[in-house]
RNA sequence: GCGGCAAUAGUAUAGCGGUAGUAUGGGGGACUGUGGAUCCCCAGGUCUGGGUUCAACUCCCAGUUGCCGCC
């Protein structure tokens, strides 16, 4: 088994905090893992990403398979010494990408709409496919140079223990909304065989965490929470395509909280936006990963707490340089973070429009500080048994 | 000074005697296990002045500006 303990702590209704011990520390929860896919959280270094208090980061299998390879990280001395970041660190197994670039590309659909169809339609030409499942694995071509790979779930193993991350997960296959429920049954039970695979395989003191699927199906989702939670893994996640709308991602979190155990931290995968945190908190997550805060910095976006922010406008704001070449004021006048304390509206929007490195690192610092910053809120909310009174003050 | 060529959206470029396209830039929107990407929507233009014609961005004349060549 891993080395990792979950020590629950205060809770409100099942918002909960807790805290997670893992080989390069103890982590307090709620958090919320900035996505350091090629080893960065895009624009920003390890350094920065101590200054802004961040505990932990996830890094992705598929991607350092890739590049620079599983090898080059290992003969480093594992991730924390290759990106110089001394605090936890969890690896994504890659099951996603085998969605993202074998359905995603084919059937034209974002990650949105993945999990909100209903809500959006697909915003990308239809690719040819470069992914493709069965019961070993997955074969797909690297998007860097096209050569072509296959990961099974031992693989997949046998790789995050090369990275050396503190947490990994297990092969999973994400499932599409617009799968039938008869592909989804089949899917999960091929998702459940991985996940056992991936136990007999794990061969380190890397926390391991199993992954719940089971596509918008009470019955499928259930039978899943039961099953992952049935076997010895030190974290349980959830994944894959979680409803149609908002309300069946609650619906699938309602369904599957009677068969998690308290003392293993709960990872909702990919997960999000503002309003969906607190709805998850609520529902009983712990961990959260979403690459939000620096996306939206690449495209101009950045994040406002209430007053400025709302449901409404997604607590988000587009920088745009004619709106605000005369600002003076900081990003969000309501933000202690480094960014709002030294820099103006106009200055940053000049330096976004033309494009500049320094806009992309500065809106990003700024983002990444509202997600953890927020995080930190929820966790002192919950302690003094405010969160519902927080939630209530963001206006969700 | 003379000759040739050109002049169309902020920029770069098509086109036609009968509703002026495209790209890029601009504005608005989308973005949830990464995508400096992509997608959707909007605004924006025929150098100036005459002439021919039912009708001129298009043809003709002059002017202006630019580029090239010559003296």
């Amino acid at each position: 088994m891993g080395y990792l303990r979950f020590k629950t702590g205060s809770s409100e209704g099942e918002a909960r905090t807790g805290t997670l011990k893992l080989r390069h520390g103890t982590i307090r929860t709620p958090e919320f893992m900035p996505v350091a896919t090629r080893a960065i959280v895009k624009a920003l270094s390890s350094d920065d990403m101590a200054e802004l208090g961040a505990q932990l980061m996830i890094c992705n299998t598929y991607h350092l398979m890739l590049k620079p390879g599983a090898e080059v990280i290992e003969r480093a001395g594992g991730l924390n010494i290759f990106m110089n970041w001394k605090k936890p660190l969890a690896t994504d197994s890659g099951g996603f990408q085998a969605f993202s670039l074998g359905f995603g590309l084919e059937h034209a659909t974002g990650k949105i709409s993945l999990y909100f169809p209903g809500e959006h339609k697909g915003s990308r030409k239809p690719q040819k496919s470069i992914a493709k499942i069965d019961n070993n694995g997955v074969h797909f071509r690297s998007v860097y140079d096209n050569s072509k790979h296959f990961l099974t779930p031992e693989g997949s193993i046998k790789i995050q223990e090369q990275l050396g991350a503190d947490m990994i997960l297990v092969l999973d296959e994400c499932t599409s909304p617009l799968s039938d429920k008869e592909y989804t049954s089949k899917s999960l039970d091929r998702t459940h065989l991985w996940a056992e695979k991936c136990l007999r395989a794990h061969d380190t003191d890397q926390a391991l965490a199993g992954i719940i699927q089971g596509g918008h199906w009470q019955d499928l989702r259930e039978k899943s929470a039961q099953f992952i939670s049935s076997l010895p893994f030190d974290s349980i996640a959830i994944g894959g395509s979680l409803g149609r709308s908002k309300k069946e991602m609650h619906d699938i979190l309602e369904w599957i909280h009677p068969y998690l155990p308290e003392d293993k931290p709960r990872h909702l995968l990919g997960i999000g936006v503002v309003e969906d945190i607190f709805e998850a908190v609520e529902r009983g997550i712990d961990l959260f990963d979403c690459v939000t805060p620096t996306r939206m910095a690449r495209t101009g976006y950045f994040y406002v707490r209430p007053p400025l922010g709302n449901k409404a406008n997604k607590f988000k704001i587009k920088m745009v340089f004619e709106r605000f070449k005369f600002d003076s004021k900081p990003l969000d006048p309501e933000c202690n973070c480094k960014v709002c304390g030294n820099y103006s509206r106009a200055y940053i929007s000049h330096l976004y429009n033309m494009n500049e490195i320094v806009g992309h690192y500065l809106l990003s610092y700024h983002n990444t500080h509202f997600f953890l910053n927020l995080m930190r809120e929820i966790r002192e909310a919950i302690d003094d048994s405010k969160f519902s009174r927080l939630k209530k003050r963001w206006g969700i």
